[in-house]
DNA sequence: GTGTTTGCAAACGTTTTGCACAGGT
DNA sequence: ACCTGTGCAAAACGTTTGCAAACAC
């Protein structure tokens, strides 16, 4: 039987108050100001567990470090390139979302992945 | 100015040899038995390298390596989540991949990224 | 009380780096 | 001759693990 721990609770509040889809890391700074003796093993073992559950996702886009995002509601993402924010997508037209045949080359398929890429307006005024 | 050097060309020449989509440790495997004293450091820096220079594709898809692909046609692949073998997708309709907006939240669009996850025959069967 | 979860430190797997030497042009 | 590329070893990086103590139930 699962346990609800004060350090799990609080890293689910505080993945969800942002909007930034951070790494474990930059979460575990910022849950680190309520629960100064947490570690950084916390709060992989929890993120693990919470998206394990469903209860957040994982996002595996093209940056070094996995990023993870407190809504589960089926949307896209985009990363910036230069600085690797990233940000919800909400303007896809969804009758231009890839089709999922039931099969491709022999696999049977489970789902997809689908990130953009760009360059954010931050870093566009840079160039 | 960029040198032909031995281990580039066979580096290059077995990646585009494999349809497999091999991680640097499998294809530093393969081509050591033609350069046994090749390091793998020298495979990385090359396919980072053809990468940049667009010769190449590297793919970063959900599994613990980068993977990478000797062709840069536009085409996408798909993923088995039991043993990590990577395909290319061929049957996918033009007409249901996503849209790409000139701007998404913001952000100046650069591309996107596809990828299909299933389980492929062998896996399949083993269920 | 039991069994899950924690903090810590150490290990892990992949990728990158510093350096002196080798080799392409 | 120059200066890019190599092999080697060590470091870096993000993440996972083993363990004894702490804690939820």
């Amino acid at each position: 039987m699962q346990r609800n721990t004060r350090q799990r609770q609080i890293i689910l509040e505080e993945l969800r108050k942002l909007t930034t889809h951070p790494s474990a890391s930059v979460l575990y700074d910022i849950v680190r100001r309520r629960l100064p003796r947490i570690s950084l093993a916390t709060v992989y073992r929890n993120l693990e567990l919470l998206s394990r559950e469903g209860v957040i996702l994982k996002l595996d886009l093209g940056c070094s470090e996995t990023r993870f995002d407190g809504t589960t509601t089926t949307h896209y993402h985009i990363r910036c390139t230069h600085c690797d924010r990233v940000d919800d997508v909400q303007e896809l037209r969804p009758e231009r979302l890839p089709e999922v045949p039931e099969y491709i080359a022999g696999y049977e398929v489970e789902g997809y992945s689908l990130e953009f890429q760009g360059l954010c307006t931050a870093c566009r005024q840079l160039q």
